[in-house]
DNA sequence: TGAGGCATGTAAGAAGTTACATGATTTG
DNA sequence: CAAATCATGTAACTTCTTACATGCCTCA
C-alpha cells in the first residue's frame, strides 16, 4: 500500500487534486522514491474517499476536485510511517542493471559507467540549483525540502564516485 | 521485463534452477535491486523457455530442473543491458518513508532517522565481512563481486551520514 | 480560434504478492 | 525416523502499465 502512503504524505502538506498528486509524483518523488501514473493515482484516491482516508473539500472547473487528509488518514499515515518492515524492498532498475555489470565485457561496461556517472552527475546539478532557491532563511516546508535534496545529492555523489571509481577498476 | 532480464543475468554466471535462482535472488539482488519470489520465478523460467531465451540443461533429483542461458538469451540480455531507458524507474520504500519525514513532528522523526541509519549501518558490517572474504588475488567473479558490495558500501554510507547529518538538523 | 495545458476516467493486460499445495532427499 | 531443506507448482488477488477516451478552460 505504498502508494496510498505516498498520496496521504503529500496530502499531508495540503489539500491538492489528483492533477496536482500526479504532478507532485513526477517532481518530487518519482526520481528518487517511488513511481505512478495518473491512471492508478486517480481511482486510488477514489478508494481512498471511499475508505475515508481522504475527502474532497472543493468542486472546481473542469471536474476537479480538491481532496484533503481526514483525522483517519493522518492516523493511518503516521502509523506507517513509524512502522518501517524488517525487510525492505527495492526495485530499482538502474542499479540492477550494475549487479549485471559482469555479463559486459569492459568495453561495454566503460560506456554503460561512464552513462551511470553521467546521469549521477546531472541529478546533482539539477539539485544543487533546487537547492541554491531555497531562501537563506528558510520556512519549515524548505528547511524539509532542503533535507530531502540532501538526500539525493549524498546518494548521487555515492552513485558518481563509485562509477568513476568502477572505470578506473576496470582498466 | 526487469524479472526476466535479473534472472538472464543470474544465469549468464552459469546454469542453475530456479531454487537456485530464487536463492540468489534473496543474497544478491533483493536487498539492493530487485525482488522476486519463487511464485513468479518459477512461471517466468517456463515462459522463458518457450520463448528460447533458456533452455533445460539437466534433471535432477525432486524434479530440479537446471536451466542454462541461450544464445538467444545472450543477445536479449545484451541489448537490455546496453539499452538502459531515458527515465529510470525506481520504487523503495524506505526512501519513499525519508520523504515524508515532514509529515511527523521531531520526537517523532528521530527515532526513524536512527532506525535509518541503523539499517544502513548494519549493511555496511555486512559488506565489510564479506568483502574481507574475497581473496586478495580475486578470480574474475570475486573481482566482479568486490565492484558490487563497493556500491552497497558507498550507498549506505551515504545513507548513514545523510541520516546522521538529517538527526543534527532536527535540533 | 487554435494550441496547450488542465482534469478525470476506464479497460485490458502484465507484473507481483500471498497463500495454499505437494512431495523428495539429506542429515543428525 | 524426524526435521530441515530441496524443489516445484497453482490460484486468487492486488498492483501497475499502456493505451484509449473525453472534454473544459485559458491565453495568445
Amino acid at each position: 500500500m505504498s502508494l496510498r502512503h505516498a498520496l496521504l504524505g503529500l496530502l499531508h502538506d495540503g489539500p491538492a487534486s489528483g492533477y496536482d498528486l500526479t504532478k507532485m509524483f513526477e517532481s518530487r518523488l518519482e526520481r528518487f522514491a517511488w513511481h505512478a501514473r495518473h491512471s492508478q493515482i486517480y481511482p486510488e484516491l477514489n478508494k481512498m474517499a471511499v475508505d475515508g482516508l481522504v475527502e474532497v473539500i472543493e468542486e472546481g472547473p473542469r471536474g476537479r476536485r480538491t481532496y484533503a487528509i481526514t483525522e483517519v488518514g493522518r492516523t493511518d499515515l503516521h502509523d506507517w510511517m513509524m512502522n518501517p518492515p524488517a525487510d525492505p524492498q527495492v526495485r530499482s532498475e538502474p542499479l540492477l542493471r550494475m549487479f549485471l555489470l559482469s555479463t559486459l565485457d569492459a568495453e561495454d561496461a566503460r560506456p554503460l559507467l561512464r552513462a551511470h556517472a553521467d546521469s549521477a552527475a546531472a541529478t546533482i546539478d539539477w539539485l544543487r540549483r533546487e537547492t541554491a532557491e531555497i531562501p537563506a532563511d528558510p520556512d519549515e516546508t524548505q528547511l524539509a525540502q532542503r533535507i530531502l535534496n540532501e538526500i539525493g545529492l549524498r546518494q548521487n555523489q555515492a552513485e558518481y564516485d563509485w562509477a568513476m571509481w568502477a572505470i578506473a577498476q576496470l582498466n
